[in-house]
DNA sequence: TTGCGTGCAAATCCTTTGCAGTCCA
DNA sequence: TGGACTGCAAAGGATTTGCACGCAA
């Protein structure tokens, strides 16, 4: 895959794809960089960069733009989704949702136009049994 | 209504938020200062960014982080909405959708969370009539 | 008078970049 | 060998903060 792009395969970028392509959560460059580094410690936070860079431009990996702070990361090419994002712990949770496609599609289309994608963060907060009020 | 903040209403209080109160757009802090500092050169970038902030948390102006970059403000109190991004001419198309409110609801509660709030940007393209493929 | 508010510069945080040395093809 | 790749440090852009002074209440 790196071959069709052109790209070299060097040691850190071996470790790198590696880690990368083992991700199943959203880290950020500080965490991709500390797993990195536990394979090894000499590979630095711009090389880091630079692959991820490199990645999101082949397309295998997505970079996401939460709140502000650091950009955080997703392997691509899994099935469309959002997230659910728990404004406290920075957790997110996945969801994929036809009906939010289909109410999107309908809402471009009142406009005369067609979606060709979309970004949605939906941040929330864990709703326990002890919640008054709705 | 700074009062009952607690706020002072100083000069460049005074002018700031005249500024802002008669924003009909997005603008940044960029452009929002340069707006300001003309009605008076002396206003710092600094005692902007700290007005907006506080503004920010009195709940009257709300801060959108786009794509990365500077973030962009827009006068709080109006129906909530969201945008349709046309991606060829950069243009936005507000539009407000109790429908898609509730379906966001009804997700979080899928999931034991309950919604404190949502970025959704839909990117779009003009449909036109002539449109083989779907 | 008190202490919030301000301007300025410096500091932070995230990310990119210049440079010189390294190493893959 | 040549040019892509890397590590390091420094540069950059956005935003925040320390400090001393000024001003609203």
């Amino acid at each position: 895959m790196c071959r069709s792009k052109g790209l070299r395969i060097t040691g850190p970028r071996r470790i790198i794809i590696s880690v990368i392509s083992e991700m199943a959560d959203y880290p950020d460059i500080v965490e991709l960089h500390r797993r990195i580094q536990a394979v090894n410690r000499r590979i630095s936070l711009s090389t880091v960069y630079r692959n991820l860079r490199q990645l999101v431009e082949a397309g295998m990996v997505i970079r996401h733009t939460f709140e502000h702070g650091r950009s955080r990361y997703e392997l691509a090419g899994r099935l469309h989704h959002d997230h659910l994002v728990d404004h406290k712990t920075g957790k997110l949770i996945e969801f994929h949702s036809p009906e939010l496609e289909t109410l999107l599609d309908n809402l471009a289309a009142q406009h005369g136009y067609k979606v060709v994608g979309h970004r949605l963060q939906v941040y929330v907060e864990a709703s326990t049994a002890a919640d008054p009020q709705d």
